[in-house]
DNA sequence: CTAGCGGGGATAATCGATTATTGCTAGCGT
DNA sequence: ACGCTAGCAATAATCGATTATCCCCGCTAG
């Protein structure tokens, strides 16, 4: 039959890391047990096993005796991130470029096309992008790395995504100037023309930052 | 004040934790609530969260239904973690030295100092290195790139780490010949005399790796 | 003799209740 | 009036027991 097995404990952990990254909750608010689990109809045993692994994948923090709280997100989170991920996704996209094969290539293309093709809002109304898009987002910057060949380079590759998704949430880093759609066909041609260094430096500008900020990060703002 | 509040749960997490780092357990092998409950005097629930925490630190892993695991450890793994490491590290590395100040260097100096004087082995029957040295060891890498002022890439650097330990624990990685004292003496005279590239070409070389294994990446000259 | 099918034991998951800890507040003494 | 301390309510942590699931093994049919 539709033998539909989804533990409660997965169910109640998805959907409480899917409102903590939808913005559900303040950064810095308490996630009380006894709510989620009576608005959950599960028991404490089961919110407590989520928290932990929200905490374990940084959704989550948690104050000895005091409960969980929401991490702490914002403009500074973000910039910290940001500098983070600029320090380590342009080896990968070097390496993923360098040990990419014919299967890497059609799964950038694949993802960047649907990328291209999704609408960035549902509506005109929304203050955020869309969950499609989003997802179509994600897809097309793991894909880009995919090819790396370490699993966990990868690993931290989307700790520091979910960490990043959580803090653009609460932050205004929302470049609206920026046209993020060229700067991903950018991605996917230097990518798919095997140009490891021009690649790496359009994903370095394109995550916000200068390659001076980086290397030689000698002054700070 | 004989307050040591040590709550239990804390306390079954970092007995388990060391004894996973320790070798206690080999990889595969099915980390048993019922057993570890009973030897530690604990009830499951805080077992299991042990669990749950460790496997937030990627040092057990999660099959649903069938309980928790030493991760895989070995050979293999360990030349995935160094390359991640040799990915990751120089970058920090330079950005530590571009930023370290004053008492940056003392710490680095400190820290190399009292690594030197631990002898790596407590006697010569042990197998593998003193706890001291560990210690030590972590500490002189943690220092050399503590001044890099992201504090995602040092929670970064300590996820590797302590991956790095389990696999080292179960591979013959010790290469015998290498002569790590000269090695870490050589990072800590070209940090202090803030020479990046340099330092960041003997980290990856101090991690085994050559240049050229990783695909030409972090080069930045 | 082999492949498929329950039965039974082990163990992971979940629950409801109990215990310990925290932060707040009212009361006391100065 | 102010600061300090003991009591109180809220909630985090822990426990023991119950329920659900998986795995192994023996059985039976072909």
């Amino acid at each position: 039959m539709t033998d539909n097995a989804v533990p409660p404990s997965t169910r109640a952990y998805e959907s409480l890391r899917s409102a903590v990254l939808h913005g559900d909750f303040r950064p810095g608010q308490p996630l009380k047990p006894q709510e989620l689990a009576s608005s959950q109809g599960v028991s404490l045993a089961v919110v407590r096993e989520s928290l932990l692994r929200l905490v374990g994948e940084g959704l989550a923090e948690r104050l000895p005796n005091r409960g969980f709280v929401v991490p702490e997100a914002g403009d500074a989170r973000w910039q910290v991130i940001a500098e983070a991920r600029a320090a380590v996704e342009p080896t990968m996209l070097r390496m993923s470029i360098a040990r990419g094969d014919l299967e890497w290539e059609t799964r950038v293309r694949a993802a960047h096309h649907r990328l291209a093709r999704t609408p960035t809002y549902d509506n005109e109304t929304d203050a955020h992008y869309s969950d499609a898009w989003a997802t179509a987002h994600h897809e097309f910057h793991r894909a880009l790395l995919d090819a790396c060949g370490n699993d966990v380079l990868l690993d931290t590759f989307e700790r520091f995504w979910t960490a990043s998704e959580l803090s653009r949430r609460w932050s205004a880093a929302e470049s609206p100037g920026r046209d993020a759609v060229a700067e991903h066909l950018r991605l996917e041609q230097l990518a798919l023309t095997r140009e490891g260094d021009a690649a790496a430096e359009a994903l370095v500008a394109h995550l916000g930052m200068t390659a001076a900020n980086l290397a030689k990060a000698g002054r700070k703002s």
